[in-house]
DNA sequence: AATTTGGTCAACCGCACCACG
DNA sequence: GCGTGGTGCGGTTGACCAAAT
């Protein structure tokens, strides 16, 4: 009935990359560049649904990926964009150079959250907790409570952060990294391909 | 020293969106 | 306009490791 799986389930290999797949997955991207992920890991001998190569290469084979621990500076700015835009990785990884969304995301479940929690906020709503939860009723004095703080829902279309400054046109605010790829949010935000966005050549060389 | 518990993170899965014929 | 294929995204899982008992 429906469409057919992404791959073979039955030839492929999965868990955890080996060295050896690593290494042929970056040669063959190096001499090819992305896309194609279906195609792809027949054409660069990998036994791996072309999904996988994809996900592979996006987290930890990406030449321009900056590994190693978030600094506060990234730690509020995750803060202040997931306050903005809610569970949008993607978005939040673009305006983070080097940083992936499932980096983002993982640093999100198990840091900040807590951080958050430990702060008398909800995670979710960037709100105070509620006196229900037990802990906004021994919220500290100096935990002001934000009164533009809303629910992050996207259906607005308000910026809950009205003081941080969004450029939803250009990369990411860090300018001195050549090396990272520009990020369009329209295409994020719906307008991919659209008449408004202005990137799609610089967009991805293969694709 | 052995076992248990909790944290971290790479990887998978399913769904949604977009482009194309 | 519709159906299909390809890609990207967000949620979830599970393996691994270190700390605690």
């Amino acid at each position: 009935m429906g469409r057919s799986p992404c791959c073979e389930k039955e030839h492929t290999n999965k868990g955890a990359w080996t060295k050896e797949e690593d290494q042929r997955l970056i040669a063959y991207i190096r001499v090819n560049g992305e896309g194609c992920w279906r195609s792809l890991p027949k054409a660069a001998g990998l036994l791996r649904c072309g999904k996988s190569c994809r996900l592979r290469w996006m987290n930890y084979l990406r030449p321009d990926l900056k590994r190693g621990n978030f600094t506060d500076d990234e730690d509020e700015l995750i803060i202040r964009l997931h306050s903005l835009l809610g569970n949008k990785w993607s978005l939040i990884a673009g305006q983070l150079p080097g940083r992936t969304d499932n980096e983002i995301k993982n640093y999100w479940n198990t840091h900040i959250k807590r951080k958050l929690l430990s702060r008398g906020m909800d995670p979710h709503t960037h709100r105070p907790l509620t006196p229900v939860d037990g802990a906004a009723a021994s919220r500290p004095a100096h935990i002001a409570v934000p009164a533009r703080a809303a629910p992050p829902t996207m259906s607005t279309g308000e910026p809950r952060c009205p003081d941080l400054n969004l450029d939803l046109s250009v990369g990411p605010p860090a300018a001195d990294t050549p090396t990272s790829h520009p990020v369009c949010l329209c295409r994020h935000l719906g307008l991919r391909g659209g008449a408004a966005c202005s990137c799609r050549q610089a967009d991805s060389p293969g694709s």
